[in-house]
DNA sequence: GCCGTTTTCGGCCCGACTGTTTTCAGTCG
């Protein structure tokens, strides 16, 4: 989707933040918000769409069209300038603070002047708050846990965020004549959940263009260092980038150096002086004559040192290393691999696009099977119903007949739902119901907090219905905003690989659930596992890919992942217990 | 502010939970 198209989106998010926050009516500012995501979702650059284009977006009135003309020609607008000014930029950071909103959070600007977390954290320990209207003890306590959990995210950025940084540089400076190659490296090429900052490895003769181009991007908000191998960067949205330029024929030692983890290095570092070799970023050489070994490719440092190559996701010292030492490296699941996805949305429920869209865009992604999974009705504020869900149903099967005859790529259509994991592990439909759908996820939308033993409970009734075959999202967490759910994990794990209900890895970046490290022990028990989407829009389909990094860093292979399955043995392990 | 009619203004995803409070505001999904 067009960049222009989240910069005009993010100051409307903004500019709704800022008007609830001031009282104003909120159903003006849902309608802002709902905007925006329409916007940001919207497949055509709107800076490039004239007044009376802009009004097919839905959610996009005159007023709103207005604003978005001001944006493309100013870069902001008057209304959002004017709230702005009567509120610090962070005020409305403090609501990033779980269980802070934005009328508490201006209630402590108001007050007692705080505009920043860290002033928050001070007036906490000062005990400003306890006279406060509105803030007793719990509220203080609470306050502090969600401060800690924002510190612990500190700077960092989700995966598809520092992704599109890294692509946005590598097309500016893989343009420069002379420029060799071009790779992310550092943990963004590792797919860790969050990036702290943004590494591009490039290879030239001379790599002082290169360097030029980087500081010239129009995003480049500050030089923090530049020199011939090395310069960083701050972007605007506040983002460190580091390129480094090396020669070409060291290319492979750099990538290897660069890309980490520094634990893995210093593994591999350690064995190499056991060898009597010395490993840097410029190749392999023997520590006492000296000599350059090998250095042009990853592949031939690894194997010199009598081992196989190790897939970057894997390189965090976690057993990486003597698995490649005894050629045990797991052939991991790659994006070729998955044929399917099982949970997805449409406009019936929150998602941003049509069903005919959905399948339009997941048939052009080369799916074999697609199902849909729209919400249940115990999440009321979807309102499904069972009529609209069995309308629904309707519509999926003649698409999928449509699917099947018009000599487009074959792709199954499944009709399935999201269920609501109720806090005594009940569903939201009976088991005849249930009966009717192809596939069942189910996820927890609430009750964050039960004990543990409680959430336990809850999960493990949730896998005993035999109509559910996808856990969503297992620990609901969301990354640097909320923890996740307390739960007893290898008696989940135990659950799952008992009933045969397989733990979604959610690939959205802000999810990425179950997160990697909890993975391989699931692995380990049984567990089979479905990468999905869960997506809202058609952009989220595209986040297919950081889902299946997330399963490459948990080790699992195309044989634990049911949605590499063909559809047949798919179906199979559907309908079994039934 | 947008939408969809009821075609000119009323309704807008709705309910539960929490912590605070004596009846409810704020937050969340």
């Amino acid at each position: 989707m067009p960049q222009a198209n989240d910069a005009v989106a993010a100051l409307l998010d903004e500019y709704a933040d800022l008007f609830v926050m001031t009282g104003g009516d909120p159903f003006r500012a849902r309608v802002y918000g709902k905007a925006a995501r329409a916007i940001a979702a919207y497949p055509q650059d709107v800076s490039q769409l004239t007044g009376t284009a802009l009004l097919h977006i839905p959610g996009v009135g005159k007023s709103i069209a207005a604003k978005v003309g001001e944006v493309t020609a100013t870069g902001t607008f008057a209304e959002l300038e004017e709230l702005r000014a009567d509120i610090p930029d962070g005020v409305r950071r403090l609501t990033r603070i779980p269980a802070l909103g934005p009328r508490r959070a201006l209630q402590l600007y108001r007050e007692l002047q705080i505009s920043s977390p860290e002033q928050l954290r001070e007036a906490i320990a000062e005990g400003k708050l306890n006279d406060l209207k509105g803030f007793g003890s719990k509220s203080a306590e609470k306050l502090l846990r969600g401060l800690e959990l924002l510190a612990r995210a500190g700077d960092r950025v989700l995966l598809n965020e520092a992704a599109e940084t890294a692509a946005a540089v590598m097309t500016v400076v893989g343009a420069v004549p002379g420029c060799q190659r071009i790779a992310p490296a550092g943990s963004l090429r590792r797919a860790r959940e969050s990036i702290g900052d943004v590494d591009v490895l490039a290879a030239a003769a001379d790599s002082a263009p290169l360097m030029a181009a980087l500081t010239a991007m129009p995003e480049a908000a500050e030089v923090i260092a530049s020199g011939p191998t090395k310069t960083s960067i701050r972007t605007t949205a506040g983002l460190q980038v580091d390129l480094r330029v090396v020669s070409l024929d060291v290319w492979g030692a750099a990538l290897q150096y660069f890309t980490g983890s520094q634990a893995h290095n210093v593994r591999i570092r350690e064995l190499a002086v056991r060898r009597k070799l010395k490993l840097s970023e410029y190749g392999l050489f023997d520590a006492e004559t000296g000599e350059l070994i090998v250095s042009r490719t990853e592949e031939e440092v690894y194997q010199r040192l009598g081992m196989q190559w190790i897939p970057p996701t894997l390189r965090e010292d976690t057993g990486e290393v003597t698995a490649a030492l005894k050629g045990a490296v797991p052939v991991l699941v790659t994006l070729d691999d998955v044929r399917g996805d099982l949970h997805s949305h449409t406009n019936l429920t929150d998602g941003q696009a049509s069903l005919q869209d959905m399948v339009t865009a997941a048939r052009e992604r080369g799916y074999e099977y697609y199902a849909i999974t729209d919400h249940a009705p115990n999440l009321v504020m979807q309102r499904m119903t069972d009529e609209k869900i069995l309308a629904q149903r309707e519509q999926v099967r003649a698409l999928g007949d449509r699917l099947k005859s018009d000599g487009g790529r074959p792709m199954v259509l499944l009709h399935g739902t999201e269920l609501n994991i109720a806090p005594d592990g009940s569903v939201d439909w009976p088991a005849d119901f249930l009966a009717g759908f192809d596939v069942c996820v189910a996820s927890v939308h609430s009750h964050f907090d039960q004990p543990r033993a409680e959430m336990t409970r809850r999960f493990i009734t949730a896998c005993e219905n035999p109509y559910v075959h996808v856990i969503g999202h297992p620990l609901t967490r969301k990354i640097g905003r909320r923890p996740p759910v307390d739960v007893d994990l290898p008696e989940l794990y135990r659950a799952c690989a008992r009933t045969g209900t397989a733990l979604e890895v959610n690939a959205h970046p802000a999810r990425l659930d179950l997160p990697s490290a909890h993975i391989k022990p699931a692995r380990d028990a049984g567990v089979k596992f479905a990468i999905d989407t869960d997506a809202h829009s058609l952009r989220d389909l595209t986040y297919l890919q950081y889902g299946v990094a997330t399963a490459q860093r948990g080790w699992l292979t195309p044989e634990d992942v049911i949605t590499t399955w063909p559809l047949e043995r798919l179906t199979e392990f559907l309908g079994r217990g039934r």
